[in-house]
RNA sequence: GCCCUGGUAGUGUAGCGGCCUAUCAUGAAGCCCUGUCGAGGCUUCGACACGGAUUCGAAUUCCGUCCAGGGCGCCA
């Protein structure tokens, strides 16, 4: 028989209705003579009940009741009855199916469980088993409804995205995913060509340089899904393989990209929590960003600002800060309020783990003050006069009570280590506020990062984005940005370079000979060079965003298969060797130990 | 490549160098039970990641290896 309705379906309107119902056994209840099951598929669970006081007409009682004994936990069965309501007071108002009950009239197995490894219920929150096993075991950890949810909810807005764009006229075109090596950015993951030996594919790390040609090819506007690899090391919002809504149009310039953005985004918020979306998004340049929050990513959501003190401690006496400002670095200071530390007071050893987390972010040291009696008080407040004391506790707004912490150093590693600084007391402090967002945009970057010791110089974002100026002009600007939410980088686009010239203007900067230009990039400059139309675009990490819409701590998460953090996929158990024959026909000899495969790799050879 | 944290039955956990033949829960197997919903009751089963060292004695201390996670580097 097939079944007639999902398990989460009925509802009091269905009762008396003849029903079958197929799912899996999440939990059955044997009380020695009415027994219960509760049923469960992707949309819901539904109590199926044997009755013998109350054996509908026709139902072979011996039959359904061994059927039922052979139900193990997860195992998937057919059950037919009648909808009727629960008994009064039995009732569970925590399940949306939870007035009716399926009276049972007949049951079959369809396909028994194992006892699976771990348990699938719901409410056991917090006594999952450790995510090695869940991996291994991905489609029954996938069974369970807080992964369901979550697979459905990025259904939901990859579906939001793609309708958003349809209807504003993005053309969805795939591109190749075996394709060419990159010589810049990220590791590639490489694919021998059996045809060519000793050539390789590359798997693309973004379709950057296609997406790019559809624009020459006229497309105008596009997007894609598209799934980007790079073999580099994980973190907890990295994968070796990640998706990006990759998207690119003709003839725009940096506010229509963003524009689109948060038109885009405005509409899959309504789609998803029916409100309107707070746009346009904040813009803060790059520098102020850095300055403020030490951070190129910041979270606004709570204060706990950065406040330059470079010109008010330029006189002091006091040796470090004046050798640091001499060569060029900066000083720069954030208060704690005492009323943001609340009951947990900021006392000295507090603020002696600050001093080791502040050098383990890369900062040389951290000078501290307390405001007390109306002054800053601490070790080295002698080597400060009263008046430039008078002027930090100014700028920076401090009070009684108040803790301030100064950084100084090098301008771009003492405020990223000041950002990390900041992050860890505003978590330390509960400042961070869970389930609220906020976007922004990051604007005003540089064009190019230079190593101050070598001058070597490194493309900022990546070296097609468009220079404000001439690109060999000093501190020039790129024309791109960032979308940042909640302190998580979500994507990031620019204006890309049209002019053929101009392009291999920027490669030679980069430092790259004529030779390796023409032979890496040849084909995209010829391309540029048939009538590129002024283009841009951005790329937003679906995998993150998902992650951080759900509050969950990593985008494996949000990912069905995802990998583990030494790139493999504990499931399937890739990488893995390959046939001696395989390699052969594609002429590649490893010169890898055996020794690193463990043992069950080395079976079946 | 480096740093940090962790590894105890299938799963989640407790476990001051001797009270460990290792706790509890869940699970599995069996029995009982006619309104539960993570049902309940009783019985049974089942573990100290691996190797070395210290010690009269190690789950516990130390070293190494392996595995997992977080981070640095890397990620144009």
């Amino acid at each position: 028989m097939k079944r007639t309705h999902t398990c989460g379906e009925l509802r009091s309107s269905d009762l008396g209705r003849e029903v079958c119902l197929q799912g899996w056994v999440r939990f059955s209840r044997d009380h020695g003579g009415v027994a219960f099951i509760d049923l469960a598929d992707r949309y819901g669970i539904t109590q199926v009940v044997f009755d013998p006081e109350d054996l509908p007409e026709g139902t072979d009682a011996e039959s359904v009741s061994g059927a039922m004994r052979t139900f193990t936990r997860e195992s998937v069965v057919s059950i037919s009855g009648t909808v009727r309501e629960r008994v009064e007071g039995t009732e569970d108002s925590r399940n949306p199916t939870g007035r009716v009950e399926v009276l049972i009239t007949s049951a079959e197995l369809l396909n028994r469980s194992r006892s699976p490894p771990f348990e699938l219920g719901d409410q056991k929150e917090g006594v999952l088993p450790n995510e090695e096993t869940r991996l291994k075991y991905r489609y029954l950890d996938l069974r369970r409804t807080e992964m369901v949810r979550s697979m459905e909810f990025r259904s939901r807005l990859v579906h939001l995205a793609r309708q958003y764009l349809e209807k504003s006229g993005f053309l969805d075109i795939e591109t190749p995913v075996l394709a060419r090596t990159s010589p810049e950015g990220a590791r590639d993951y490489i694919v021998p060509s059996r045809v060519h030996p000793g050539a390789f594919y590359a798997l693309p790390q973004s379709p950057q340089l296609f997406k790019q040609m559809l624009m020459v090819a006229s497309m105008d506007r596009y997007y894609q899904v598209a799934r980007c690899f790079r073999d580099e090391d994980s973190r907890k919002d990295r994968q070796p393989e990640f998706t990006q809504l990759d998207m690119e149009m003709s003839f725009v310039d940096e506010k229509d990209i963003q524009d689109t953005v948060e038109a885009l985004m405005a509409h899959i918020w309504m789609g998803i929590y029916s409100e309107e979306l707070d746009i346009p998004f904040q813009r803060i340049g790059y520098r102020e960003a850095m300055e403020r929050f030490g951070s190129d990513k910041p979270d606004t959501r709570y204060g706990l600002e950065f406040v330059s003190l470079t010109d008010t401690v330029r006189d002091a006496p006091y040796e470090i800060f004046r050798k640091i400002i001499s060569s060029g670095g900066i000083v720069s200071g954030i208060n704690v309020k005492a009323s943001l530390a609340g009951d947990r007071a900021v006392g000295r050893n507090e603020v002696d783990r600050y001093i080791q987390y502040a050098k383990k972010a890369g900062l040389g040291g951290l000078t501290w003050m307390r405001c007390e009696d109306g002054v800053l008080k601490s070790n080295i407040t002698k080597y400060f006069t009263p008046e430039i004391l008078e002027g930090i506790k100014r700028n920076l707004g401090a009070e009684e009570g108040d803790l301030v912490f100064l950084i100084a150093g090098p301008w771009k590693p003492t405020l990223e280590g000041g950002g990390l600084l900041r992050r860890k007391i505003a978590e330390d402090l509960d400042m961070i506020p869970e389930g609220r967002h906020s976007f922004l945009w990051i604007v005003d970057c540089p064009m190019f990062e230079i190593d101050p010791v070598s001058g070597k110089h490194d493309a900022f974002h990546h070296p097609f984005v468009l220079p404000t100026g001439p690109p060999g002009s000093e501190n020039v600007g790129g024309a791109c940005f960032d979308i940042v939410m909640d302190g998580n980088e979500l994507g990031s686009g620019s204006l890309r370079i049209h002019d053929p010239a101009v392009q291999r203007e920027v490669f030679r900067i980069l430092g790259m000979s004529e030779e390796k230009i023409e032979r890496d990039f040849g084909y995209f400059l010829e391309a540029l060079s048939y009538g590129a139309p002024p283009h841009g675009g951005i790329a937003i990490g679906i995998d993150r965003f998902v992650s951080i819409l759900l509050g969950k701590d990593t985008i494996r998460e949000v990912i069905a298969f995802p990998k583990n953090k030494k790139a493999q996929s504990l499931l399937d158990e890739a990488p893995s060797k390959v046939d001696d024959e395989k390699l052969e026909e594609l002429q590649i000899m490893s010169v890898a130990i055996d020794d690193f495969f463990d043992e069950s790799d080395e079976e079946g050879e």
